[in-house]
DNA sequence: TATGAATGAGTGTTCATTCAT
DNA sequence: AATGAATGAACACTCATTCAT
């Protein structure tokens, strides 16, 4: 993971690179991962059209390191949210707090998760890279979790359930909320979902 | 509403209907709506290719049947689970246990409804019809929640509230446990699930 | 020639067969042969898609049968026109006359010629089968010009030749005053337009 | 109104929109504007079928690209016709003269406008827009003819009246000779049909 | 390296015609 | 004879990807 740190090429061709991540992510928001046309990316981030393969090898690609990036920071955040906390109940809402805190300033990655579970069970090979981006993710995650368990054996639910159960509830709540909720619900109902979220996980624990 | 009894020829027609929903219905479960083109469809309904528009006026209209349906469905099923209880606690146990039912007998909807959902920000025209028959859908369940909250009055949370928490969290969890656990897990943990979503349920009202 | 008499059933056939066309002729004339489906006619009509078959063997007979009952029709008001007037300068302008009272009574026609020329020069067979159609109304205009030319041999064009500008100069103008005169215009300017086509066809001969 | 002048990149691509023009052109000359498949352009203009629509949205602004063009060349054809001429009756006859010249050169506009005028009485939107275009040529004649007029007031015929006859009387006349006349006829008998067209406008005016 | 012109496989949809009832 | 469900060839148009400049 060492970095060769860049000379003033490389930085540019990383900032181009950010921008077309980040021009993507706003139009898979506005219009779907299907129905954004590789044009549209360009057009928006202001290079031609063919530029774009310079910096992905396909379409998929940018999903996929898009998704990565996403998981990479929403796990960044959850950890954030642990570290001030002792071991124990108490370490399961800083998780929480620290994903509604992700979510609430990306709501586009909510959506582009979302999308992206949908395409999951394919059979087809970009579905199974795509898994395995979401499934280590899923991983690293209950590795945060079981010390947090306060490590007490004999638990009925694993690192790995809780993992699951946290991502599933906060992603499934907050999908309801961004689709269905007024505008600015998310917002002002933070702390009630912050509550929702707690009862509802140490209800497994 | 009145319906005239079918002759042989309504009778199958009805039938073809029928089978392309369901054969559509699969094929969005193995490959995403998306890339499941109209000749799959017909092709495995072992019909022409342009008898589907003989059905549907387009592959967006299918789309929309199908969710009607597959929702119509659910409320079916979680009235029944409820049928039997008095109002109260219980009830709400009653609606989560009528829609595992549901998803347990039919992963796919547990698919297609996720699927949508993921459609249901872009600013299309289908996603406008979709998002009414989905929006519709919450109304209605909110409408079987209320009795069963006992009217109590003063309840912090309304029953659209329960009724979206309901449906977020059973379809996120569900997906999830589809998705990432083993083969089987779905069934085989029944039982857990169920409980784990009353607590978490309980929690909130 | 010689036409069986018509039982009752040959009678309703002989009606539907004259819905067809005349429905179809008015549908010609409102979105173009071209864009005219078979269902539209069947529609109109309000008779089965299928029963369309039984009295035209394709889209394209019905053309011709068009064709050839507008020509016909043609004709005979032309004939009409002359028919009490003697042979000589006068006789083409009661030829003028029938035109003209033909295309204001029936301005589908109108259309409905100007589309089918615009097939003749066509390659393919159905264009060839509507050519002959058009080709032997022109000859047939031209026996009865002839007599009208009074006969004075030498003159400097044939009757071939004054059919084809009776024609030529009549459907041209009318359609451009369809197409671009004020509503109603064709009429209003009956007797105008009449003495312009005298005095063209006229400097002719 | 400033061109830039083109690089050879843009020269490539005037050229390519020109060969597309003319192909078309070409064939619906042959097989008519319906019969003529996109395909059909692009194989004998030796391009892939997607570059076709790197110059023409839809087939549609193809044709209506050519009508203007068309009617753009006759224009500027019957302009150089009347240059040399005073005003007045002669004028006319220089008018007639470019639209020979340009019609006998191009047979292809001639049944180009032909079936062009067919779609014109049509509700459809690609229709209005081809009216509009057709529309306008009339207009830009009917100021060409005026000044030709001699500007003696109280003529019984507007300068528009004048250019519809001018169009009219020539379509009609040159489409009929070109159908049904015998091939060179048309080039044989150029004159006589211009003393035709000649008399025939004159005795309008 | 950046570009955008060129490409063609792929797709939803149409519609004349057939045919079982 | 009348029907309308079934058919599939055909076609306009899209878009990810390539490649010459």
């Amino acid at each position: 993971m060492l970095q060769t740190p860049l000379n003033r090429v490389g930085r540019r061709r990383e900032k181009t690179r950010r921008v077309l991540l980040e021009v993507a992510l706003g139009l898979f928001y506005e219009k779907g991962i299907y129905w954004t046309k590789i044009e549209d990316i360009t057009e928006r981030a202001d290079i031609g059209k063919g530029t774009f393969y310079q910096y992905f090898e396909t379409k998929e690609a940018l999903l996929r390191a898009l998704l990565q990036q996403g998981l990479d920071e929403l796990l960044a955040r959850m950890t954030a949210g642990i570290r001030l906390v002792k071991p124990g109940p108490k370490a399961v809402d800083g998780l929480i707090r620290g994903q509604l805190d992700f979510y609430l300033e990306n709501p586009e990655y909510l959506l582009l998760f979302h999308q992206v579970r949908g395409l999951l069970q394919l059979k087809t090979q970009p579905a199974k890279d795509l898994r395995e981006v979401y499934d280590a993710y899923l991983d690293r995650l209950a590795q945060i979790v079981r010390p947090a368990l306060n490590g007490k054996g004999g638990h009925p639910i694993s690192a790995r359930d809780i993992a699951v159960a946290l991502s599933a509830y906060t992603s499934g709540l907050l999908t309801y909320s961004l689709l269905f909720g007024k505008a600015g619900d998310f917002k002002r109902r933070r702390e009630s979902i912050q509550g929702h979220l707690e009862r509802s996980i140490r209800a497994l624990t």
